[in-house]
DNA sequence: TCTGGGGTCCTAGGACCC
DNA sequence: TCTGGGGTCCTAGGACCC
């Protein structure tokens, strides 16, 4: 018996959580924008259709939008991040194994569901839309790889109603005929292009194709979507959340950015938030590394980028010390005279915080971990009312590097002062 | 005027060691 | 005229994902 992998995807997810609460949105065109009103992320269906490609710049297109009467929005992940956490909780509740692959995402793995996985995945679909107002598509196959591009079938073929099954299809080729070469999961633009140009057009071809060939050309992560397209499982299901390896924060400026104070302000925030995902999975991190950069598409402007990768003397997730050594580095590759547009911190050498190497030179040992009740009492205090509640004077107030997001939506579901109110 | 943010994995090549 | 061989570790860069 093949395994019955279900790749569970919202559809325009951001488009339909902006549709949550504004019906009056229901089948009207939007967009919504990234950090800084920059670029287009999402886009509903009545927008794809206009031809607005994913990631274009937003004053590009600007006009067409308006001559459309295409609603627009800045990015409002307070309210995605709260509906895909009540999406996964109803898929949760109904499945045995489920893996969060992305904000928008989930693999669950139904085989052996009494009553068939076509008819679960269907109940699933409704149960789904009707508690979050989410539309979901579904799609189910031997592997992941598979479940993924059965599952964009299932979006795109209005005759599925939202869910299809390769395993009990008459004709699944037909599927991978479908399937255009640049939309399998694992091959990306480049390799798209490659394998076009030797006549490789669909996932059916590129399945086709010798093992030894692929391997060589594309690596072992290209021979394994390869097996997977043939029905050999070679990605099984996460146990449970996995912890990151490394951390970043960091954003482009809402305006050019020149004097250090400024780039330590925005240092000092970019390593708060950075420290409390690294609490939040209870790591410490042995080295951060500090960057910023110039507009790298202003081409008549003169044009400067570097990176410092600091060694902690101990690891630690203690805010403050984060905040000091981000700094110092930030220190020591700003130049003046820079117009910059970006900077960032990444945390890396990330270890559990209880199994924390101990080092040689001569620290008190609970140089650091006396300091964990104190970022523990600012965490508590920012998790119940709100973030920033208390935050570190370092990155100061109100700095003018701080993003835009003009257009953007009330926090329906997660600030008091935004909740939808209804006119009695 | 205006061009996102945050991740992972793989490989090649250099440094270094015996 | 001659200039080993093999192993490990680290980093940069490429490619991919949402």
């Amino acid at each position: 018996m093949p395994k019955e992998y279900a790749l569970i995807d919202c559809n325009n997810f951001y488009a339909s959580c902006e549709r949550a609460f504004r019906p009056d949105l229901r089948g009207r065109p939007l967009v919504v924008l990234s950090n800084n009103d920059g670029c287009i992320i999402a886009r509903s269906n009545e927008v794809k259709d206009l031809g607005v490609g994913m990631g274009t710049p937003y004053f590009k297109c600007k006009a067409q939008l308006e001559r459309h009467g295409i609603a627009v929005f800045s990015s409002n992940y307070a309210l995605y991040g709260d509906l895909s956490a009540r999406v996964m909780r109803v898929l949760t509740r109904f499945c045995p194994h489920v893996e969060i692959y992305s904000i928008d995402e989930a693999f669950v793995d139904l085989s052996g569901i009494p009553g068939g996985a076509t008819q679960f995945a269907r109940r699933l679909r409704a149960t789904v839309e009707q508690w979050t107002s989410i539309p979901v598509s579904i799609g189910i196959g031997p592997t992941k790889t598979l479940a993924k591009l059965t599952n964009k079938f299932a979006k795109q073929q209005p005759r599925c109603h939202g869910v299809f099954n390769l395993n009990t299809s008459p004709d699944p080729d037909r599927v991978l005929r479908w399937t255009e070469i640049g939309d399998i999961w694992g091959i990306g633009p480049r390799h798209a292009k490659r394998l076009r140009k030797l006549g490789v057009n669909n996932a059916f071809d590129f399945r086709s194709l010798k093992q030894d060939w692929v391997k060589k050309k594309m690596t072992i992560t290209g021979l394994q979507t390869l097996l997977e397209l043939r029905g050999l499982p070679c990605h099984g299901l996460e146990a449970g959340p996995v912890s990151k390896k490394t951390i970043v924060s960091s954003r482009s400026f809402g305006h050019p950015v020149t004097s250090q104070e400024h780039l330590l302000e925005a240092t000092a925030q970019y390593a708060t938030r950075a420290a409390e995902k690294l609490r939040k999975q209870r790591s410490v991190a042995s080295h951060i590394l500090v960057f910023l950069q110039t507009n790298k598409f202003r081409l008549g402007q003169p044009q400067y980028s570097n990176t410092v990768s600091i060694p902690l003397i101990v690891s630690t997730a203690h805010t403050p010390t984060l905040i000091k050594a981000a700094q110092a580095g930030m220190t020591r590759i700003y130049r003046e005279g820079y117009a910059y547009k970006k900077c960032g911190v990444m945390l890396s050498g990330l270890e559990a915080s209880n199994g924390r190497w101990l080092s040689l030179l001569d620290i008190p040992p609970d140089a650091h971990s006396r300091h964990t009740p104190i970022m523990e009492a600012v965490d508590a205090c920012n998790a119940r009312w709100g973030r920033d509640t208390v935050k570190f004077a370092a990155s100061g107030i109100n700095g003018s590097w701080r993003m835009r997001r003009e257009m953007r939506s009330p926090r329906y579901t997660t600030t008091w002062d935004e909740l939808l109110g209804v006119q009695t």
